[in-house]
DNA sequence: TAAACTTCTTAATTTAGATCAATGCATCTC
DNA sequence: GAGATGCATTGATCTAAATTAAGAAGTTTA
């Protein structure tokens, strides 16, 4: 796994939430966002294309934040779904505590080294769906995230890749 | 084009350097990273893979900064080469500005909301790269920067789309 | 103005990966 | 413990886009 994120705004009194696997913590169209940090378990978020096919567009395991900082900043509704992979406990946190007024300069550093940090991670992201074939991604994947495989069922970890959970059958069973 | 982004930190003497068409202004492989503020003109990033084939990353007309936010935060040698595709006039800043010590309260929100918004350019780019058509990205690259398309030449922009010229040569001439 | 590059277009061919379909296993659950 | 549901595997097609190739315009330069 990369570096982790780290909390952006410590609530002075922070509320762990419990949620079971399969639970929906937001829903397309959905316009007074949160974010979430994982305590516990594992999220993930999703779109459904006009086709109803799912991409999955994150992957959120402990310490990880995970939330539509697209649709906050371009103030429109979010396309994004957000659903628990396992049972998972998180805090809630306002997405405006990035850049709200009563941070203080250390905490607005930490959260401009967070969002670089995800920039960094699409920029990555990016260039490996413009290049690469399906089984350098997931050479690319397991490189970057070893310990997910095992947590995450096969077809959604295709999905983040962009290819088919055939097409990545194929390549698993191929490398061995 | 997208709302645009801004100085984030004004040097107290900001230089203007004047650069003509075709010049490299950073290497692949290069360390101590500068990121660029575009005051006229027009520049692009862009990655060589494995098999010698361009792939841009991003483009930069007036007003945009460019620089490589992945290798700085990842604190690696850089993957992308930057060049110019018209004569250029911008500002070289230190990629490291966006969180300096020095900064003050209002220079780093506003490098928040920088940052903010490009994790938000990307996340749409990687969504349109996973689920949509040749000819869905290129009614897309329209929609977002609908006055870049006469000043960059069509194989780029298919480059950038993660297309071949000929594919994208076609479905401009069937939407006649 | 001739030669040399660039860029765009068009068409034929190939291919990686998608789609479709059938089967085998686990796990739930009633 | 019988059926249902969810996921992985395998193989047979299909297809969108890549590759290859060649020529037409346009631009630079010398």
């Amino acid at each position: 796994m990369s570096p982790s994120p780290f909390l952006p705004l410590q609530d002075s009194n922070p509320q762990i939430k419990f949620f079971k696997k399969g639970t929906i913590l937001q829903n397309k169209g959905e316009v007074h966002l949160k974010a979430f940090y994982i305590k516990k378990g594992l999220v993930r978020s999703y779109t459904i294309d006009s086709k109803g096919k799912q991409h999955v567009f994150m992957f959120a395991p402990e310490e990880w934040i995970i939330g539509d900082i697209e649709a906050y900043q371009y103030e429109h509704p979010t396309e994004l779904f957000i659903d628990c992979l396992e049972d998972t406990e998180l805090i809630k946190l306002k997405i405006d505590h990035l850049d709200q007024d009563q941070l203080n300069h250390e905490q607005l550093k930490k959260n401009l080294r967070l969002l670089g940090r995800r920039v960094g991670l699409l920029q990555r992201r990016v260039l490996m769906l413009m290049s690469a074939t399906a089984s350098e991604r997931y050479a690319l994947f397991l490189k970057d995230y070893p310990l997910l495989p095992n947590r995450i069922p096969q077809y959604m970890i295709a999905s983040y890749l962009g290819i088919t959970p055939e097409v990545l059958s194929k390549i698993r069973s191929q490398k061995t």
